[in-house]
DNA sequence: ATGATAACTTACCACTGTAATCATGTGGTT
DNA sequence: AACCACATGATTACAGTGGTAAGTTATCAT
């Protein structure tokens, strides 16, 4: 209350008005600022590279800095797993949108998993791996993982079906992520697999309901 | 060569004859005796706790004393993820084994995978995470992962199927090891959940040809 | 017994996460 | 305007890590 000049909440950018320094004391908005050195970071190498101080540095801020926006690096971690979450939820949402018999549904919810995984390999790492602490602990997370399960079984009309969808979409992908099998002719070639892995998924499931 | 007393060969724990010194300068078989500090590191605590002092300090030596055995971190882990594909590969053959429809070697292939899962998290963290080095680095591993694949296969009489039910039980041990879903009651009880999957196995592959 | 050498130890380096403490702005109060 | 409290940043420090280099010790071949 009683802001004169401020309207509420965190300038994404703009330092106020001094300007004379190229660099302010206070970054301004440092916890988005780390967020999005960390997505940089996970785009352009990969999740081992994520340390605390390489973001911190690549922030432009000490490397204890991140201190006062996140209690630990685990929260970074689920922070950013928290946001894979929601764009794979939006992927799958998306693809469950067509039309069709249900075979159509799957094919397209599983090459959608599958794209989500190319294009974020990281970050899927992180979702899936053991790096995220231990899912009591954040509750959220729990719920962004349940809500994939929610979504999938949704659009297929059958939750049962929706968990063997997963599984079988899930392990495709991270059998190809870490390079376990080799679909497709270029070891680790996972940007042309979408379509390769729909044909798969569809002969999984195909001749089953259709 | 002129050995009086010592027959050849490395022997694997009795140390020779000085006796008078607890701990002798030299460990005998260290390299094997790494191994197995790491097998129980992996056993009682985790991936994460497998760093290469941890193993050193467990087998008794100094943190440098690894490295006369093992070029660098990566090649113990290689080491020990190549064991694991071992006895995964042995529990499926045997699973693979039993009479009957194909439907029955399916949910049987199924439940060994998430036996295997359940009774080595670890160690199936190591095979199926990112932790290993480059597969084209080590050809070995790519071996040993295509062998997993082929023995489905062969259990199954059509290795179109065997990715398929590959995918399907791996992507469901996954997510039920790192704990995105959560089968069964108790959160983490992993150990209950071999007959849960089999059941879900099979209503994923029952249907199809039977 | 005596080198040569393999196996191990000690001493480093750069890096990490994290905590304690110091410095600097910023906003609210007088 | 002066001032002070507090949030936010910087510094420093520490224990732990992977890895390397150099020194030490035991074993082997001669």
């Amino acid at each position: 209350m009683g802001n004169t000049s401020n309207d509420s909440g965190p300038q994404t950018q703009a330092r106020p008005g001094r300007g004379d320094s190229d660099r302010a004391y206070h970054h301004g908005d440092l916890r988005n600022g780390l967020l999005e050195a960390a997505r940089a970071i996970l785009e352009e190498q990969d999740l081992s590279a994520l340390t605390l101080r390489a973001v911190a540095r690549r922030a432009g801020v000490s490397h204890a800095a991140p201190y006062r926006h996140f209690p630990n690096h685990e929260a970074l971690l689920v922070e950013l797993g928290l946001e894979g979450f929601a764009e794979l939820r939006h992927f799958i949402v998306d693809a469950g949108k067509v039309g069709g018999p249900e075979s159509d549904r799957i094919a397209n919810i599983g090459a959608a998993y599958m794209r989500f995984v190319a294009k974020r390999p990281a970050v899927a790492r992180l979702m899936f791996g053991p790096q995220l602490p231990h899912r009591e602990k954040f509750p959220a997370l729990t719920v962004a993982a349940d809500a994939i399960g929610t979504e999938i079984g949704a659009a297929l009309s059958d939750p049962n079906l929706g968990l063997a969808v997963w599984a079988a979409v899930h392990g495709l992908a991270m059998l190809v992520l870490e390079n376990v099998i080799d679909l497709g002719q270029r070891r680790s070639g996972l940007h042309v697999l979408p379509s390769r892995s729909e044909i798969l998924l569809r002969s999984l499931f195909a001749t089953k309901r259709d």
